[in-house]
DNA sequence: CGAACAGTTGAAGAAGGTCAAACAGCGTGG
DNA sequence: CCACGCTGTTTGACCTTCTTCAACTGTTCG
């Protein structure tokens, strides 16, 4: 037992039962040294507060970061000055991605709320990823699944309708929350009504007017950022067929 | 002679010299038997016709594409049924990454017009990338200014003007046509109004009065589908200015 | 208590969608 | 070579939806 890291293991698993990072190490076959040395890698950081960023634009990829408690959002500003929100990032999920390709971010990641990070600095990633077999297949595998959620935000774009953006955005959140293993049909929206509209290419107004329209077509209650989905079943549907969602409309 | 290259580096260099993958060897310090492993693993494969599909939804992810020859359209279905163009690819670009998440697709890669595409078997490539120093890092940065056209995409959906977002549309195509070293002030679209329309939300009616009303601005000239930006810088200022575009309509 | 902020609601207008028809390009077959 | 029909594109008129502007409500926090 002169080097078991059984304890070690226990621990980590505890710690990061949750988080997008677990298939990093945990489920790769990796251990002993080699989950020692990821380990090591990880830093944990101070509290952050609402607003704090993690990175600017135009600043140099030094690490990916994973929220492990508290929301963020990555927002990108065009030439005329106008921001745009990109994505945002649920507790357990990846942050930094957007600066692999040119090395340098492409916008910025700020704290929706009370927040705390991991930080992995990527160069040191790299290094391990190269040495640790199985480790870079991981890694592949965790950035495809965040090209993903990009994917799953142009769909929700790419709908005419605002009643259909803002249902699969509510769906979108329910699900990656059931994932991270949250309560996922009762919860509370860390982002706000404006921050909703950015993200889906809408204005405040309409977000707000999509919303009452869902709750009062008994889909959802929503009460400031308290969202309870009430018809898990119907919202699903709905969500896929645009015809259900004006019809109600004029119920 | 006995082990020397030289030669097929110089055939390597011509014939992958706009290759979005070329960053994958060429300038990664990579030479000698570590190039020709590399080169062994792409295969050439016979030419596409239209309508040709490179895989489908559902597949799982065998291998990497890139067009050499003709551009492609990657297509997600919803459960209503209707289609979505999530990405069109033009000679020289990466299609297939939409699988490295879960190892499945989520799209189907159509050939819009006669292509051609070389073929880089995933299982091989990730082996080869764990071997030889530097190309992981390449690999990384590939999917990375993937991501930045999803990214780019994204921020046209964003767009609440129809003209802006085919404005950046054109503008966006223009500027990958440059970087992939091919005419960028004039050339003929591979996709066609109905494509461009479902790849920015919009219906193919307005497509054609956002090009017609471009033409009439001065900032285009389009028949059918040649293209010719005129105006390439108001072109350029239009697009990020939302009153220009509107003003411009009034005039 | 009241200022500041977030969210909702209402009325008006503009933008884009819908429906329908005309038009252009192109290959086929007479 | 031309007529024909197919398909993709443009254009027009109308209608729905979203945005805009504005007022109002509600909550939080000095």
């Amino acid at each position: 037992m002169a080097e078991s890291p059984l304890l070690d293991i226990a621990r980590l698993r505890k710690s990061c039962a949750q988080c997008s990072l677990q298939q990093l190490c945990l489920p790769a076959g990796i251990g002993g040294e080699d989950l020692e040395r990821l380990d090591a890698l990880v830093k944990k950081r101070r509290p952050l507060e609402r607003g704090d960023r993690l990175f600017r634009s135009g600043t140099g990829l030094s690490a990916l970061f994973v929220a492990r408690e508290g929301s963020f959002k990555t927002v990108a500003m065009n030439e005329d000055g106008d921001e745009q929100i990109i994505g945002f990032h649920l507790p357990g999920e990846l942050i930094g991605l957007d600066a692999l390709g040119s090395g340098t971010h492409r916008c910025d990641a700020e704290a929706l709320e009370g927040a705390e990070v991991c930080e992995i600095p990527m160069w040191d990633l790299e290094r391990v990823a190269a040495q640790i077999p199985g480790l870079q297949h991981q890694l592949l595998r965790i950035i495809g699944k965040n090209m993903e959620l990009d994917q799953d935000h142009l769909t929700m774009l790419g709908r005419r309708h605002a009643n259909e953006r803002v249902l699969l955005f509510i769906h979108g959140l329910s699900e990656r929350l059931q994932t991270l293993g949250r309560a996922h049909l009762q919860f509370s929206l860390p982002m706000s009504r404006e921050e909703i509209a950015s993200y889906l290419g809408l204005v405040i107004e309409t977000v707000s007017r999509s919303f009452t329209k869902l709750q009062d077509d008994g889909l959802i209650s929503i009460r400031g950022r308290q969202l309870k989905i009430l018809d898990h079943r119907k919202l699903v549907e709905a969500a896929h067929s645009p015809e259900l969602v004006r019809a109600a409309g004029r119920g």
